[in-house]
DNA sequence: CTGCACCCTGTACCTTAGTACAGACGCAAG
DNA sequence: CTTGCGTCTGTACTAAGGTACAGGGTGCAG
């Protein structure tokens, strides 16, 4: 069990130096003891974390999904079967993917078929084809103007977030709020985006379940 | 031919008129006209061309390479076959992460089939998988003070390309590859100039790659 | 004791494809 | 004449997953 420095750690994991605080800055590595002059030391099993997090990555897990993963392995009480929910979900979204994939393959299949691979680029059927109207999306995209008349939206400084973990905490709170619609909070900007409904809750509700998990607000109501 | 402000040609086209900005900022789209006030005026045409832009992104291309299309449409004595190149490099890049995502599928599918789906998660058979270490990367990564300085560069013969539009084609899909820092094809020349890092990849790999695209080297591993 | 590899923080940058303003100006209807 | 929508330029921001310094401090081997 001897400790390592963070290039020591690099090492062992294969990452580089700057991923390992990258990952700390995530949430996803604890920032560990400092003695001395300050340097990381970190414990053994430090590297089992960094390969953890290598291999979820290679089954498609974002980082903040691992995030969650490494939650639940230490949360006592929690369960597999949350694990196992989500790499079902992961497994449906991977296959959605695929299909798109397999859709395009197949449409470039049909082009390069098509196309007799020689002659001026004016009678160039791949070309032509992709300047067929098609005539799709009709009329989904929004006019600017006919928009979300009941929600509003309101911004609040947040004090005492040290993560994009505390970000991710004070989102997932937000979210089980009545009233709140949705919510973006950024580490790095110190902030709160929450967009709610005003027949629901008001900014005072929503800055004080915030505080309730330890943060503070700097009211800054800029309501729309 | 009725003229279009920025705002209807976006409706036409199905797309935000932020976007039509942004495509004229990326060269796709070309600065229109400004008579009077200094407001974009546009062609009706100009509808087609966005279209274009569209069913392109839905076959894969970046906008960089539906630029390289455009171009291609009205670059007189351009040939047919460039085009065909293009959509078949496209093929080749989609091919591999299809074969990627249903890598990733079959082992979320074999986790998935080997979790009871219960218990602690201290037993849970998916996250002992993911902490496994497996040993891999065991050493590829560069330490960082082997750095830089170790750039090698390597000149290759191309055959069986037939226009610049397959020197740029080649020089994109090089620019993807690991380990690839710089890549100049010549159509003229029938030759490549590439800079490679020598602790990511070697020239065997950067042949395959351009032979993946459907092109032959002829080896002279110039090598520097 | 000197040099070099390593470590620290903080910030900026990369990619792709856009969004989202701010602050100013134009145009047409009521 | 005002209101409201549309347009202009320019800049900043988003997601994701890092990479790349600058400018400074530390620890150890020769």
């Amino acid at each position: 069990m001897k400790p390592l420095t963070i290039g020591a750690l690099a090492d062992r994991a294969g990452v580089g130096v700057e991923t390992i605080r990258f990952y700390e800055r995530k949430g996803l590595v604890r920032r560990p003891a400092r003695p001395g002059a300050g340097f990381r030391v970190y414990p053994e099993d430090a590297v089992g974390r960094i390969r953890f997090i290598r291999q979820a990555q290679a089954l498609g897990f974002t980082l903040q999904e691992i995030g969650g993963l490494l939650a639940l392995r230490v949360t006592p009480g929690s369960d597999c079967a949350a694990v196992r929910t989500r790499a079902v979900a992961k497994r449906a979204i991977v296959q959605t993917r695929l299909a798109e994939l397999e859709r395009i393959r197949d449409a470039l299949d049909k082009l390069i078929a098509a196309c007799p691979g020689r002659g001026a680029v004016t009678t160039c059927t791949i070309l032509e084809a992709l300047a067929q109207a098609t005539g799709m999306t009709p009329d989904t995209r929004p006019r600017r103007n006919a928009r979300s008349k009941a929600m509003k939206s309101l911004e609040l400084k947040i004090q005492g977030m040290h993560c994009d973990g505390c970000a991710g905490t004070i989102e997932s709170l937000l979210a089980r709020e009545p009233g709140v619609k949705g919510a973006s909070v950024s580490y790095a900007a110190g902030k709160g985006q929450i967009l709610y409904d005003p027949a629901a809750t008001d900014p005072a509700r929503v800055a004080a379940a915030i505080e309730r998990a330890g943060y503070r607000v700097a009211a800054d109501p800029t309501a729309s």
